[in-house]
DNA sequence: ACTTGACCTTCTAGCAACTGGAACCCTTAT
DNA sequence: ATAAGGGTTCCAGTTGCTAGAAGGTCAAGT
């Protein structure tokens, strides 16, 4: 199968599949005219890669996922670990962003909005410390 | 002043406070010797800029901040615009990471974690469409 | 047979916002 | 004199793609 009709299967785009490719999570076979020609295996990867990337692992993350899922004898503790690591990571990013999201909804909230020049939101980042 | 006690006072790394330079956010003189020399009004800016990046702004949301903060004509409305723009972005943010660790968790209870090989992370990457 | 259009290929360069390193200059203290 | 600890520049790398250029291939229509 060719890259457009996987790159709907998957629902990555071509350019995604390539650098994949370049850097060696898939490995699809050549056609005399050198068009790709991903097999059965190949587009399972690539659909395994793409649902892995939208839950945020990164490429090296999914590189390792990839590699156990191969491995028949993999420990799951092992995907565990891989899981239980990237879902702190993404528990942090969130209470960065709400932390944030608490600092911005007050300022905005402070800040009249009109055509007058003050501006509670230019004094905080003017002079505050940060909550 | 040099680089290196701004640096300290702003919290910021040399090499980013140079970064700023570099895109034209700050603009120190220069001594005869070539070291830079940050003026109150270099250091309150990138004071400034150091909080914004902090609260997630972009390097281009800075630019136009700071452009709204040396403005005495501006309007407050103006800003509060970049920053509900803004907030908007990191709830959205927020609201996609919550999705992805409430998936997480769920696949990591699910999880046995130990030394056999069968693992619902794997088979949910493996099959299933995203929740 | 020829052309059109939609594919495919490779390559280079660019995004954001820095960060690391090399190679070198300046100042101050010993 | 020399060593430590500033400073300077410039180039390359990071992450995960994405845009664009220049060109080869294929299937269908005229």
């Amino acid at each position: 199968m060719n890259i457009g009709d996987v790159s709907k299967q998957a629902g990555l785009p071509p350019k995604t599949i390539r650098y994949y490719e370049d850097i060696g999570l898939v490995r699809p076979l050549r056609d005399t005219n050198g068009y790709r020609n991903f097999r059965d295996s190949d587009r399972h990867k690539l659909a395994f890669l793409g649902r892995a990337r939208a839950l945020g692992f990164t490429i090296e993350d999914c590189r390792n996922l990839l590699a156990l899922w191969d491995d028949q004898a993999r420990a799951s503790s092992d995907v565990r670990a891989i899981a239980k690591q990237h879902l702190s990571l993404i528990e942090n990013k969130i209470a960065d962003l709400q932390a944030i999201q608490k600092t911005l909804t007050h300022l905005v909230h402070e800040c009249a909005g009109d055509d007058r020049p003050d501006c509670p939101i230019l004094d905080t980042l003017e002079k505050l410390s940060m909550p």
